[in-house]
DNA sequence: GCTCTAACTTGGTAAAACAACCTGTCGGGT
DNA sequence: ACCCGACAGGTTGTTTTACCAAGTTAGAGC
C-alpha cells in the first residue's frame, strides 16, 4: 500500500503559490492569476483554490481586495524570525541545551509579584529552581522559575543536576497539565548588591527583567519564570506583525 | 436603504457559540455539538458550519479531532490580552488620542542606534518628531518617530500640532508605503539630566527604552518608534501563545 | 470474550449560483 | 470638446447541495 500519504490538494497549491513568490516568479506587488486562472491552470475546483488562497492571506503572504484581485506582499517576514522569545527557552529547552549552574532548588516564600502571577496568597510559598547562566564562560543571566508546590511533588525539579528534559515536557509527562500561553512583563530596576555581583556587572547599570507566567487554555497559571539580565550587555529583540 | 450591513451568517455563527462557550453552556472539556446538529439547529448548510469551526479552531476557542467530534477549550486567554503593543498604539492611533505636547519636529542628524534601524548611514539625518505623553497631567512618556527624509517630504510631520490622524494612515495615503510589522528592540539605561527632568523622574531609577522599526513587507524599514518610559512607574505587558 | 461491522464523527473535493465590488467603455448631455 | 452617468464584464465573498475518504465508537454476532 502507498504509504506516502499525499497532502490534501489544496495544499499543494498552497506550496506551489509560495514556491512561485520566493522564486520572484509572482514579485511583490503584483497582481496574482485570478481564481478562474488558478482553476484551469491546476485542474482544481474553485473551492479548493479559494481554500489555497484563504491560507495564503492568514500566513500573510497576499492581500486581497474584493472587486480588484489578490496581490502579492511577499514572503512574510514573520516567518523566518519565528525564534523563541526571551524567556521562553528556558521553559521547552532542556537544561543541559545551556551552560550554567542550579545555584538555588527549594521551597520558598513567593515574592508578591510571583504570588500576583501564580494567584498565590503572599507570603505563600512554592518551588524555586533558580540558575546562573553562562556564556563563554561568564555568568550573564539569572534563571528563576517558581512553580506551584502541588505541581512540583512527583518531579525532578529538586535536583541540583541540570534537568536532561525541557521543563515543559517534564510537567506535561509527570503531571498531565499543558502549556498554553505566557503572558509576559518586563521591567526594569538597580540590581541588589548580591545580585550585581553574582553577574560581575557594574552595580551602577540597570537590570531587564522579563517575567513569564506560563498558563494553560483556561487561565490556570503554572509556572513563571523570570530572567534577569544586565541591560548593558544584553537586549530584547523581536519582531511581530501589524494588524 | 438598509445601511446595517448583515454580517455573513458564518460569522454569526462563531458569536453564538463563543457566546454560549462564554456563558457555560458549552463548559470547557465538553463535546461540542457535531456538523449536523448545528446544521439542523441553525438551519444553514455543512460548509457554513466547517467554515465558522475553522474560525474558531484557529482562534482558541475549539479543538477536533476526526472521527470523535470537537472539543471546547474556553475562552482562548489571547483573545482578550490583543491590546496593542508597546510602540505600535502611536503609529496607528492619532496623535490626538493621547493627550501630550510636541516638543520637537526637525530634520536631525541620526543616533547609531536609529541609523542602523533605518539602514542609513552613521550621522546622515533623518526627520525626528518627538512628544511628550502625559496621563493625568503628569509627563509619563516621551515619545519620538524618526522618519527618512524621502517619505517626510510632502506630509503634515513637520506641524507643530497633534495630527488628527494615525501616523501609519497618514504615511499610506500621502506616500503610498504599506506597513508590514515590526522589530522590536527593548534594552534599559539611565536617563540623562535633561531626560530626568523631562519626565519628573528621580535620576537614580533606570529607564526602558523600546525601539520599534516598522517595515514593509519587503523588509525595507520605513520609521522607527522610540519610546522612553520610567521604569519606576511603567512595566511592559504581553502575551503570547506557546508553540 | 472476541471480532467485525454499522453508524457516527470530521476532513476534503466538486459544481453551481448569487452578491458585492472595481474598472473600464460607451453613450448622452452640457 | 469635455464631463458625467449607465452599463458590461471582470474580480472576490458567501452560501448551498452533493459525494467520498478517514478516523472513532459501540453494538451485533460469533
Amino acid at each position: 500500500m502507498s504509504l506516502e500519504s499525499v497532502p490534501p490538494k489544496y495544499a499543494q497549491l498552497v506550496q506551489a503559490l509560495q514556491r512561485r513568490i520566493e522564486s520572484g516568479d509572482y514579485p511583490p506587488g503584483s497582481l496574482l492569476p485570478s481564481e478562474n486562472q488558478l482553476i484551469n491552470e491546476f485542474g482544481v475546483s474553485r473551492p479548493t483554490v479559494v481554500a489555497a488562497l484563504r491560507v495564503l492571506r492568514e500566513q500573510g503572504w497576499i492581500d486581497s481586495q474584493q472587486g480588484k484581485g489578490r496581490f502579492v506582499r511577499g514572503r512574510p517576514a514573520m516567518a523566518s524570525a519565528e525564534q523563541p522569545r526571551p524567556g521562553q527557552a528556558y521553559l521547552t529547552a532542556p537544561e543541559t541545551a545551556s551552560a550554567g549552574e542550579v545555584i538555588e532548588a527549594a521551597a520558598v516564600a513567593v515574592p508578591n509579584r510571583i504570588a500576583a502571577l501564580l494567584n498565590l496568597a503572599p507570603k505563600s510559598k512554592a518551588f524555586l529552581r533558580r540558575r546562573l547562566i553562562s556564556r563563554d564562560g561568564e555568568p550573564t543571566e539569572v534563571v528563576s522559575v517558581w512553580v506551584p508546590l502541588e505541581l512540583s511533588e512527583g518531579t525532578d525539579l529538586t535536583s541540583a543536576e541540570s534537568l536532561p528534559q525541557g521543563l515543559r515536557e517534564h510537567l506535561q509527562s509527570r503531571k498531565g497539565v499543558r502549556f498554553d500561553h505566557i503572558v509576559e512583563q518586563i521591567t526594569a530596576r538597580m540590581p541588589a548588591t548580591a545580585e550585581a555581583k553574582q553577574l560581575g556587572m557594574p552595580k551602577n547599570t540597570p537590570l531587564l527583567a522579563v517575567y513569564g507566567a506560563v498558563r494553560d487554555a483556561s487561565g490556570t497559571a503554572l509556572a513563571v519564570v523570570e530572567v534577569l539580565l544586565p541591560a548593558d550587555r544584553h537586549e530584547l529583540e523581536d519582531a511581530y506583525p501589524i494588524g
